[in-house]
DNA sequence: CCGACAATGTTGACGCTGTCAACAATCTTT
DNA sequence: AAAGATTGTTGACAGCGTCAACATTGTCGG
């Protein structure tokens, strides 16, 4: 509790945790290092080690991470829209698109295949990973089914199946759009990536049933 | 032409590629280095940089690369293909999903965040990249027309949102499979992968209109 | 209160990496 | 054949992830 700084850091991981994310956002993937990180946390460059068996570990423990907010942002907006379960599907939509679009770090990390791959590795040791407050698919899942029940997406589809189909779309159009595809094409056609945007959300609202107007600004 | 290794290589540049497609394939993009892949050719670790000037143009020499490949191999589909733009453009989805997964280094490679910062950072300075024949946008963007003048794909879309739309979803789709995303949603329901692909690819098809049923296998 | 032991942090080393500078061999052109 | 441009080699540098050995601090049984 003293302003002295004291060997022991007495939570180290935490701070690593948070430095490493601000680390990634400002130097992106490739100048993200163990040591940098212990520079910034103060620490010598083995501290890290003590609490993290490798970088590997540490980034599939901030992959996990970002599993959980972004399930909690999507839960979030679910319990915020109101109206029909259609509609609620598309604010996902879009806060799926925002969650990418304000860390599209955390997205590359969660999604990339070095990510799953340190995940998995690690997930055979520890097996809090994967718990129900990282599933990110379930709160989708959820809603389609509620769609489904409500009409707006058709009845006789496989709820699995068709919450993937889903998610593949979102999750194809905020990638293209974090690598930089929309915004090429875009700007190719004389058009913002923000109308490219709602133009293709038209589209996919157009697909998910027959019913009224599209709802939102990106 | 004689059997002696002669000082001089000649054409170094193109095994350098081919060494590094296998390389990337064999280890990933982690255990991919440029002395690696000098010892590879047979040559020393620098030999590489008088036809590179760094791993990052090498990597987006390889991206563009891929581009062109995935073209050519949509372009084979469509080609191919007989009958309605429709069942084109449903053949092409599935020759986006098949060349993700025999060259899932090649797809992370293209739409990596790194490959694309690579690839921006080499087209400022040679203007070959993003030339006509690397657009694998293209083709699929025609079949989109096709398909709004044949009726099967709602003609009152604006066809480069259309044509994005159906990018994301099979984009998404093959993402998500290659990060293993798929099988592992599937083995906890207790489907197939292949399954679970030919269910959404279902859903796929039952948006792109009222025709008839569902074509091909996995 | 003290001594043992576990937890945490530090120093120094290892081999590997990307890249640069200086030098050597070869090809091309005159 | 001489000159200059290409292409390949050697050696060095800093930075990386990680390991081993050691130092400091917190915790707990006596």
């Amino acid at each position: 509790m003293k302003g002295t700084k004291s060997y022991h850091h007495k939570d180290l991981r935490q701070a690593l945790l948070q430095h490493a994310v601000r680390l990634i956002q400002d130097e992106g993937m490739k100048g993200f290092s163990m040591r940098k990180l212990a520079a910034l946390a103060g620490v010598s460059h083995t501290a890290p080690y003590r609490h993290f068996a490798s970088k590997e570990e540490l980034v599939a423990t901030l992959m996990l991470d970002g599993h959980i907010r972004l399930r909690a942002a999507l839960l979030a907006t679910a319990s915020t829209t109101s109206g029909r379960a259609r509609d609620k599907l598309l604010a996902m939509g879009r806060a799926y698109l925002d969650f990418a679009r304000e860390q599209p770090e955390y997205i590359s990390l969660m999604f990339s295949g070095e990510g799953m791959a340190a995940a998995m590795s690690v997930a055979s040791r520890h097996s809090e990973f994967f718990a129900e407050d990282s599933d990110s698919f379930g709160p989708l899942e959820e809603t389609v089914r509620a769609c489904q029940a409500e009409g707006s997406l058709d009845p006789s589809s496989e709820p699995g199946a068709l919450s993937f189909a889903v998610w593949s779309q979102v999750h194809g159009l905020a990638l293209l759009r974090n690598e930089g595809m929309i915004r090429l094409m875009a700007a190719e056609r004389g058009h913002t990536e923000d109308d490219t945007l709602n133009a293709v959300f038209a589209v996919f609202s157009h697909w998910y049933g027959p019913a009224g107007a599209v709802g939102g600004e990106v």
